[in-house]
DNA sequence: TGTACATCAGTGAACGCGCGTTCACTGATGTAC
DNA sequence: TGTACATCAGTGAACGCGCGTTCACTGATGTAC
């Protein structure tokens, strides 16, 4: 039946929010669409009235996703803090991105990589701008180096399989961080 | 036909090598275990003979590329500047495991995680060592710190659709684990 | 404002393809004499 | 050492299931009068 204005623009706010935790948590080829619209609430067939393919929600799904985070400057210390949690380690459907789909992101549709890149460039500006340094260019510098540790770490604490290991690799890296912040200080 | 001893374990490491370059390339998911008996130049048929599964296989390609790495100690600016590099970045199939894959070991079997879990402990173990820090667990932190953002860099460097930006990700990287080991030592 | 009708979002059956897995068969290997 | 035969790794056709995608149909929406 055909369905109000209103409900198509929440119907698609629907799928995509569905399909960004969906692929999140289980990868991008595990998930069916038959699975993300019935987790939107719908039935698979009209699942063509909103996307061309498969591949077409993925892209836009991960523009959702990245593009639902404010441009606001992240206090970097905080942010760590948060990013290197157990709670964020173990929430990998509502979690970063980056974390749980980077890998798979260089064999994605120029398209989805499109929008990824679009999203690493505003996290590092993000982060760079409360970054320690004397300059722009040392801010950066430690921007994309915590960053990267931070993704790392959260990937690895994820895939061992010793609860104790990835305690210790998000604390330590944790540590890690904050040292070179104070250090540059 | 029957095939020798010598030809049995030739074919065994064959396929196992082919699924690792595979798997590193394409992901679990979207290599076939049809294309890997090809590569290892066999038809898809006699796999049952080798393994019970697919995901037998892809937990026994992890450990066989992960316990094929040495246990040697590695120098980690040596080390850093290797993984860093543009030619490690563009080589996903010969490349290490935990960037190609990492993202997806969450979701493998126990078997693929302990292969890798293990890997990881290694790879710590190794890189303390050679890290700076006054005291073993510093070294640690160095350690495990400067590995995560590896492999975060290496992941996100390779998933942008920018070169330039690629570029600057194991650059600055590189940059900031030098700076973090000068420091300290 | 009320009514008739064209539109079109959603439904669910169906299609076709590809993949993991199975199996009867083949013929080289390796062993027993 | 040579020969006969049992073994079994490899082959390729076939199976069954699941997934992405299509399509004829339905019935609520929203517009034209």
């Amino acid at each position: 039946m055909k369905v109000s204005r209103e409900q198509i623009a929440e119907n698609r706010q629907n799928i995509l929010n569905a399909a960004g935790r969906l692929f999140r948590e289980h990868g991008f080829e595990k998930v069916t669409v038959a699975e993300v619209m019935k987790a939107a609430g719908l039935t698979h067939g009209g699942f063509y009235g909103y996307f061309t393919s498969k591949d077409d929600l993925i892209a836009q799904a991960l523009a959702n996703v990245i593009g639902g985070s404010t441009t606001t400057a992240l206090d970097l210390d905080r942010f760590t803090n948060t990013y290197l949690s157990p709670q964020h380690c173990n929430d990998v459907a509502g979690g970063c991105p980056t974390a749980a789909l980077g890998g798979e992101m260089c064999r994605q549709t120029p398209e989805a990589r499109a929008a990824v890149t679009q999203g690493l460039r505003r996290q590092i500006e993000r982060l760079a701008s409360s970054a320690p340094g004397g300059n722009p260019s040392e801010k950066r510098q430690h921007a994309i180096g915590s960053w990267a540790a931070m993704v790392g770490a959260v990937i690895m604490a994820r895939f061992s399989d010793d609860p104790a290991l990835s305690e210790e690799i998000l604390t330590q890296t944790r540590g890690w961080i904050a040292a070179t912040n104070k250090e540059v200080k």
